[in-house]
RNA sequence: GGCUCCAUCAUCUAACGGUUAGGAUCUCAGGUUUUCAUCCUGGUCACAGGGGUUCAAAUCCCCUUGGAGUCACCA
């Protein structure tokens, strides 16, 4: 059984790329009938950590992802690090080092200045005499000092790492006694039963630490995929300065999830030439070893793209669910299925199209200026007039094709072309030049409104 | 600086050593739309450079250059 995690370390917020390495491990664990698991890395600032899993857990529940079973903290996991600490210890393949952190400096210091690399030299690893007093211990892992660690990975393929120039006897516990990072990602992977490791490149490096504690514990090694960073439109790494990194901030700018997910899903992934991908479909085809190993920038337009693509797609009544959080209620409005199938079809964002549901069902305070002027060249204004009574005199109209004949009337009578009525109204009914069909505008205000928007129209503009 | 990773259009990417190097976003030009948007059609745009290996290299190897990650009693 293939058997996923996803552990951050609790900063507050799930990262956009994190959410990528998240994705990548359900659908992975999912497609195949695993586990997709979730544990909260905090081990040394536990103070945000519930916090941070709720954030997470918004974020996954956004998005439509489910972890199983229960969170893992790693702070509430003291005691089995303490005992795999002390196995070690009496196995003799870690021990206490009694180095205080000025001597370790200094150390590191005259090496830096012999241009070497910097690294513990190993002067308790055989020690047997009295220790020092007053120093409280750490403890350090004996690593291997020689050969190479290699790196099965699933993206990268098989990577060495030649132990002189990258390892030492790091301390696998501190002086107060908490384990650090490298030796309980081990422990928790091992005992969560983790099969796949799907991560980010930057815990590339680390990989033959944790290794050596794999090996140390008589731990099986499990099988890495490390992901290679998203950068930003410079193709530096994404921060906080780039803009949105949150998560949910893309909710509140008014993506819908499954167009971020599609979004991610093909940012360091493709299957052929395939863009659009449902969950259906991504649960069925993703496959980690087909992700792209170089790293990727961010690009908002095509995000933007995808975006304006599932509102598009989306079905009327389905959408205006997801507009109710953006403050719009088409509740018991006769015309919901006429206004989205309107205007959905123009927004980028859910903002977006609650802009132009206001524009619509809001009667225009302000008449743009340049496109009034265009508008009323000539006789417009009695053309409007003119389709102003012939509309004051109508009943049972509810299609837009019922305004639509309503103008040609008019223009036939008139004997002018269909620009010298379709504009004015344009102007009069949304106070602009731009804008959805007139005629299907005029279906979903109604009689009363329009009558109302063009006779605000004519009284503004006798006063211009 | 050591170690490691990476390198195809502006961007996301395809290519199992043999293709006129394909698709998508963006952009541009047409068409549809009374306008705008959508949609449709078409165009511009790439194998970082240099050496090898091979009948044949974007693809394999090496070097250069350029990016990135990491080197803690952080995670």
């Amino acid at each position: 059984m293939i058997v996923t995690r996803f552990a951050p370390s609790p900063t507050g917020y799930l990262h956009i790329g994190g959410l990528r390495t998240a994705l990548y491990s359900y659908l992975w664990a999912r497609k195949n009938g695993g586990k997709f698991l979730l544990r909260i890395e905090d081990t040394d600032e536990a103070r945000n950590s519930v916090e941070a899993a709720q954030a997470i857990i918004e974020a996954f529940k956004w998005v439509g992802m489910e972890h199983d079973g229960e969170i893992l903290y790693q702070s509430r996991r003291r005691e089995i690090y303490t005992r795999y600490i002390e196995q070690l210890l009496e196995e003799g393949k870690a021990y206490r080092c009694y180095m205080s952190k000025e001597e370790l400096e200094s150390i590191r210091e005259a090496q830096k200045a012999a241009k070497e690399r910097p690294r513990y030299p190993g002067t308790y690893r055989d020690f047997t005499g009295t220790p020092p007093a007053g120093i409280e211990p750490v403890i350090r892992i004996k690593a291997p000092t020689e050969g190479h660690i290699r790196v099965d990975d699933g993206i990268k393929g098989s990577i060495d790492f030649p132990v002189a120039d990258m390892l030492d006897d790091f301390i696998i516990a501190r002086a107060d006694g908490s384990p650090t990072y490298n030796f309980v990602v081990a422990i928790d992977d091992a005992l969560m039963g983790v099969t796949d490791v799907i991560r980010g490149d930057d815990h590339l490096s680390n990989t033959p630490k944790q290794i050596v504690v794999y090996n140390a514990l008589g731990f099986k090694v499990p099988k890495f995929f490390h992901v290679a960073m998203i950068n930003n439109p410079e193709g530096k790494k994404l921060s906080k300065r780039d803009g949105a990194t949150d998560v949910m901030a893309y909710d509140t700018m008014g993506y819908l999830p499954e167009a971020l997910l599609n979004f991610l899903v093909r940012l360091g992934w493709s299957h052929g030439d395939q863009e659009i991908f449902s969950r259906e479909e991504m649960l069925t085809l993703f496959d980690p070893n087909h992700i792209n190993n170089s790293s990727s920038s961010f690009n908002q337009e095509k995000l933007d793209w995808l975006n304006a693509h599932y509102i598009k797609n989306m079905p009327n009544v389905e959408l205006a669910h997801r507009l109710v959080p953006f403050g719009v209620d088409l509740k018991g409005h006769d015309k919901i299925e006429m206004i989205l199938d309107l205007l959905k079809e123009r927004a980028k964002t859910m903002v977006h199209l609650k802009a132009l549901i206001d524009e619509l069902l809001i009667a225009p305070r302000v008449y743009d200026e340049t496109a009034a002027q265009k508008a009323l060249k000539g006789d417009a204004i009695e053309v409007l007039k003119a389709f102003r009574t012939r509309l004051a005199a109508s009943t049972a109209l509810h299609l837009p094709s019922d305004y639509h004949v309503l103008m040609e009337a008019t223009i036939g009578e008139l004997g002018v072309g269909f620009g010298k009525i379709g504009m004015p109204l344009r102007v009069a009914l949304l106070g602009a030049m731009t804008g959805p069909a007139i005629d299907a505008v005029m279906a979903v205000l109604g009689i009363e409104s329009t009558l109302a928007r063009i006779d605000s129209f004519i009284a503004w503009q006798a006063t211009h």
